[in-house]
RNA sequence: CGGGGCGUAGCGCAGACUGGUAGCGCGUUUGGUUCGGGACCAAAAGGUCAAGGGUUCAAAUCCCUUCGCCCCGACCA
């Protein structure tokens, strides 16, 4: 391709509206081009990068025996109140009402679709197993799109779906697509780390994400030091400190604490550390106030807290509940007396007394033993894992990291299959419910992702496996006859041999044409100049490397394919 | 949805406090000189100053409203 034919505006500045290095990168490299916010054009160099993610994703998934099919984006809401996910989906789903007036969502996801598709396709054991994909535009109205094509409105996914007839097939089909995907990350270039994950809105038993490791990443997760543990923040479980063994507290206390709300304040207050403190949360479960309990230095993880209830619908207590339920005004809450259910962190049975809130304004109660002095329900793990905890499998320090989700997997079970009636005819002739997997890659994402953790000061450095192109042919003085008809030649012949390449004929300075190829950052640059002409030779440099070689003109071809190779 | 920041030429920005002819750099067009790391000279085009309303003799500038973009948060009493 010639660089004056194609479409490549290159920016020097940094646009305002950028703020990680991907996107500026994106941006400046002529990648894409913003319609509004969470929306973007594809420009020619983005559209074949994103093309070379997709087949990787294609032939990766096709090797693992998926079968590709294309749904549709757009759904009757019918198919949506069916599953029921509807309501829980409804506010990002974008909605509309077509000329009979009937209600129509754009997808954001498609176990729907595609369970429907299998309830009426596939009837026998015989069929069995199968996992479908297809590589669609999604649509979701997100609460906050972010970071380019981070987090948009409409990205591209490769979204596959597994059903099989039992659970040994699941965990076979939940294999090949955790393998598929391991060679997909790592073809494109990406180093990435596996982690234990919620399984959030989804349902389903187990999942685990794929996370590219970059300080802009989205999530939070944690990694052992010590083993192969590794789990989203979300999920992470942590073991709790050894039990302190020694000493009875002395009787309950309670002492004046005027205008002291937060765990801060009282803990200055009382010359107290904040772990020897006890924040008390109250907690709506199906509309009833429980008391959730974790160290004064901690974070509530609610998805543990909904896990531990069982998956009951849980949200934070109003001010008046929590006044009515405590007897005191906000800041004053402790687990002492309370009449309603008690959940505590774990961790909190390691010290043998605490500070609390007294239910009563402006006091709170010291020497508190939970065992002696209030009625815990249960003790769960609730705080959210952090830098330093230990691994709850073998009990190293763990580090804390954030990540870019590139990819997910879950086990669904018959969550879908149930509701879709998606069922097949056994070996004895039974009716059987189908077991599902869902398998995400946002491809869109991926691609930025590999952008973010593969660029320099100078611009992006693509792998050799997703560039858009080859190499970068600088043709240095278009007026020089010559060059134009060596680097023409270089083009057509490394074609031939299916490489293709991006030949700058502008009519620019050196300076601009290198600093644009540094910009987009080809793997390899091919100098085309008078002086090296003057001795039959082209200059060859990689794009991530500093040296420079000159190689003489009949073997350039062979010296380019090899060092791609 | 809450908080913060920003909207002035294609991009990056100044001008606003203290109201009075809309500017700079890059880019673009034309001509010339240059040609191995974002050249130089000369000329030119390009703006409803986000939108609407108000104050004023006069508004990019002061006031009000709305919209858009970006960041943080949306749970810690």
């Amino acid at each position: 391709m010639h660089w004056s034919k194609t479409l490549i505006p290159t920016l020097r500045d940094i646009p305002q509206e950028a703020e990680i290095p991907s996107h500026q990168l994106m941006l400046r490299a002529g990648l894409i081009r913003k319609l509004s916010g969470g929306l973007y054009t594809f420009l020619p160099l983005g559209l074949r990068a994103l093309r070379r993610v997709e087949r990787i994703v294609r032939e990766e998934m096709d090797r693992a025996g998926a079968i590709e099919v294309l749904m549709p984006a757009l759904h009757p809401r019918e198919i949506w109140d069916q599953s029921g996910r509807y309501e829980v989906l409804r506010d990002v789903m974008f909605r509309m009402r077509d000329r009979q007036d009937r209600e129509m969502v754009l997808g954001p996801t498609h176990e729907e679709i595609v369970t429907d598709l299998v309830a009426h396709q596939i009837n026998s054991y015989r069929q069995l197993p199968k996992t479908i994909y297809q590589i669609q535009t999604k649509f979701r109205d997100e609460i906050r799109p972010r970071f380019g094509l981070m987090r948009a409105k409409e990205f591209i996914m490769k979204d596959a779906y597994s059903f099989d007839a039992d659970w040994e097939g699941v965990e076979q089909s939940y294999q090949a697509m955790y393998n598929a995907y391991t060679r997909i990350f790592e073809r494109c270039g990406l180093r990435v780390k596996v982690v234990e994950a919620d399984t959030g809105a989804m349902g389903g038993s187990s999942s685990h994400e794929f996370m590219v490791l970059a300080d802009s990443g989205e999530d939070g997760l944690v990694e052992c030091t010590g083993c192969a543990y590794a789990a989203n923040l979300e999920r992470a479980e942590r073991m709790p400190p050894a039990n302190e063994s020694k000493g009875d507290p002395a009787p309950l206390c309670e002492v004046k604490t005027p205008h002291r709300r937060t765990v801060e304040e009282v803990a200055a207050f009382l010359h107290v550390r904040p772990e020897e403190m006890i924040k008390t949360l109250i907690y709506l479960c199906e509309e009833q106030p429980v008391a959730v309990l974790v160290p004064g230095n901690r974070e509530l993880n609610e998805h543990k807290l909904a896990r531990a209830l069982e998956g009951r619908p849980i949200r934070m207590a109003d001010e008046e509940t929590v006044v009515k339920t405590t007897g005191a005004p906000l800041g004053f809450a402790g687990p002492a007396g309370l009449r309603i259910p008690v959940y505590a962190d774990q961790e909190l049975k390691t010290l043998r007394q605490h500070v609390a809130g007294a239910n009563r304004a402006d006091a709170h109660v010291i020497h508190l033993n939970l065992a002696r002095d209030a009625s815990v329900t249960a003790f769960f793990d609730l705080a959210t894992a952090r830098e330093g905890d230990m691994c709850p499998r073998c009990g190293a320090s763990m580090r804390e990291k954030r990540g870019i989700e590139v990819g997910h997997v879950f086990k669904l079970g018959t969550k879908y299959s149930e509701r879709f009636q998606a069922q097949y005819l056994d070996a004895e002739g039974r009716r059987q419910t189908m077991i599902m997997g869902c398998y995400g890659i946002g491809v869109t994402r991926t691609l930025q992702a590999i952008i973010e953790q593969s660029h320099d000061e100078q611009g992006i450095v693509w792998p050799a496996t997703v560039a858009p192109y080859a190499a970068s042919l600088l043709v240095l003085n278009t007026e020089h006859a010559e060059s134009l008809i060596v680097a023409e030649q270089l083009a057509s012949a490394l074609s031939a041999c299916g490489l293709e390449t991006l030949l700058d004929d502008r009519d620019e300075r050196p300076g601009v044409k290198f600093k644009d190829a540094d910009l987009i950052g080809l793997p390899l640059r091919i100098v085309v100049s008078e002086r090296s002409l003057a001795e039959k030779k082209v200059e060859i440099k990689r794009r991530q490397e500093q040296a420079k070689t000159l190689i003489p003109v009949a073997e350039a071809v062979d010296y380019v394919r090899r060092m791609l190779s």
